[in-house]
DNA sequence: TCACTATTAGATACAAGGTATCAATAACAT
DNA sequence: ATGTTATTGATACCTTGTATCTAATAGTGA
């Protein structure tokens, strides 16, 4: 459901997300909306926090990212070396094919791993609740570019 | 192929695949491996340090884990809170039905993920080179005993 | 058995990432 | 304008993990 609202920048979704859920608007949460609907590609919570103003303290940072997962704007990316980033979210559940020579992602669309999943689960005598999966690879322009050559 | 041999125990395969690589049998490491064949569920590093005499130093307990990571007896495991927990190895590529109730995993077995992933990425001008993958849900003797009931 | 050498251990310090606490401040309904 | 409540940011702290370095030890070969 999240950013769905095609006529709104990244920033004003981030924002309105936290109005809808009741939350204030404050100027360090206005400061971080800014700098999350800048960002490009995924990013972590410090090199978030490196970007803004010293003053607006780390727990402010890492408060308002996870109301912003909490709220669905956000949703988190493992990488393939632990480092846990954020990045906007677009759906309620996807995965991402996460790109590991220029830090690109896409959403991974088309995909019935969940079934899969579950019939395979069942098969085992368990019930499903939820899973994590992260897909790490060459993209497209990556390939195209011969940077995956090596 | 780790932990293939049956008829020994884990503590001793743990030491035989340290011997195998060339690593040296120290005291250290026996004790390490006693604990680690003494684990009935995935364990983290802080939590196998906390069963182990304080004598016994943290980097040490972080460099054999690492080292039995790369000799393949131990595996890594990514609880849904974002712990790392280790456990035994069985296979050389697989992933694990995690009980979020009593703990326990299981290997999932007869399972095409890496196909079907490979042929959905393969659509997205993607080149899959690694994946992770975590399940969580409920197993048959948790559901049996009435603990998923909530 | 002894001595030699490379590996290993453990102490220590450090670093990154994240959380708890709490007084001071700012938002917003009235 | 005011009072209540959410929010902030400073600070201290915690956990997990790594780097460094000296002392100890395993396993070689004599």
């Amino acid at each position: 459901m999240a950013l769905k609202k095609r006529n709104l920048s990244a920033t004003e979704q981030i924002l309105e997300a936290l109005e809808e859920r009741g939350y204030r608007s404050t100027a360090p949460r206005r400061t971080l909306a800014a700098a999350i609907g800048v960002q490009k590609r995924h990013f972590t919570a410090e090199g978030l926090r490196r970007q803004l103003p010293p003053t607006l303290g780390r727990a402010t940072v890492y408060r308002t990212l996870k109301l912003l997962v909490e709220a669905g704007v956000l949703c988190r990316v493992m990488l393939e070396d632990g480092d846990l980033h954020y990045q906007l979210s677009h759906r309620g559940h996807h995965h991402h094919l996460l790109c590991v020579l220029c830090g690109s992602s896409q959403d991974l669309t088309g995909c019935d791993i969940e079934d899969l999943l579950a019939a395979t689960s069942a098969r085992h005598g368990f019930e499903l609740s939820g899973h994590w999966l992260e897909v790490y690879g060459h993209c497209r322009d990556c390939i195209q570019n011969g940077r995956a050559a090596a």
